[in-house]
DNA sequence: TTGATTTAGGATAAAAGGGGTCTTGTTTAA
DNA sequence: TTAAACAAGACCCCTTTTATCCTAAATCAA
């Protein structure tokens, strides 16, 4: 179908949560559900996921919580996805050369292979560092809106 | 999942069979669907979809089957995967205007944005006839590379 | 008109995947 | 030692996907 997944989803807010910490403190899991409006043991989850591969960074224990591992502008989108989701194929065709026996003269095979380029490499772009920085110049402006003033 | 369904993936190549009948003659689906090799009940029924959309025209009884309804440049791999799937979102957010609440706020719904419309230009780009034709290209070096032939 | 053939449309069912909770165990600060 | 927090996995429910099947309607030919 095409789409995002909800754990995707949850997974980047999360992230952009604790890549908008300046800080850097540790922040418990709980809390970055409870901000980013999703499901407590879900995020937790998924942070699991997320720790394996070495984006965040996990505190057992009193205190504990999670950070990011490493700058935010060295995570994209893509690698939080694919954290959570596994690897993006567009089309099992896609799964590894030689999957499909028809791949040698079917047509479409080069289409779908360069949809996913295309959509890999945006996301591949898309780090959390701008994320933040547009998150911030965003909600500015939609504060001014509410206020009414200029 | 960011996938493609089996739905989608059946009918481009159904489609992709009627744009290769060079003389447009009625197909049965049947037939169709054996050369495909995909389930011939599943083709019927998303040729339905396909007919109600005015990509292919069908014809009832003895000799019946399907037509294009139109030249195969005129056909979008999108068109036929919208046909099937309905239209595509990359994300909830991207639905509509307003869907989100976040959406004045939130970074990301920008790079959804982003994200969806270069995969909707590309699968808008690609159409039956150009599919066609690569796909004879490729079939005749399949065919030479079996041969042992230059 | 009758019968054979083919699509139309809807009901239904099996399988898979997505979304989420819960329990139990482990780590660790106080 | 105790309580707070993550780790890991079992488990469940719901929706969607992937079909299949049956009856009805159209069409052609004998």
């Amino acid at each position: 179908m095409f789409r995002l997944s909800r754990a995707a989803e949850y997974a980047i807010r999360g992230v952009a949560h604790l890549a908008d910490n300046k800080g850097g403190e540790v922040i418990e899991s709980e809390k970055i559900a409870k901000a980013e409006g999703v499901p407590a043991a879900y995020l937790a989850k998924l942070f699991q996921a997320l720790a394996k591969k070495g984006f965040v960074r996990s505190v057992r224990g009193p205190e504990g919580g999670f950070t990011l591992a490493m700058s935010p502008e060295r995570i994209s989108l893509l690698d939080i996805i694919e954290a959570v989701e596994g690897p993006i194929h567009l089309n099992d065709c896609l799964i590894r050369p030689g999957y499909c026996q028809r791949e040698s003269i079917c047509p479409v095979h080069d289409v779908w292979r360069g949809a996913q380029e295309k959509l890999l490499d945006y996301l591949k772009e898309s780090n959390f560092a701008d994320l933040v920085v547009s998150g911030r110049v965003k909600s500015m402006r939609a504060r001014r809106k509410a206020c009414g003033t200029k």
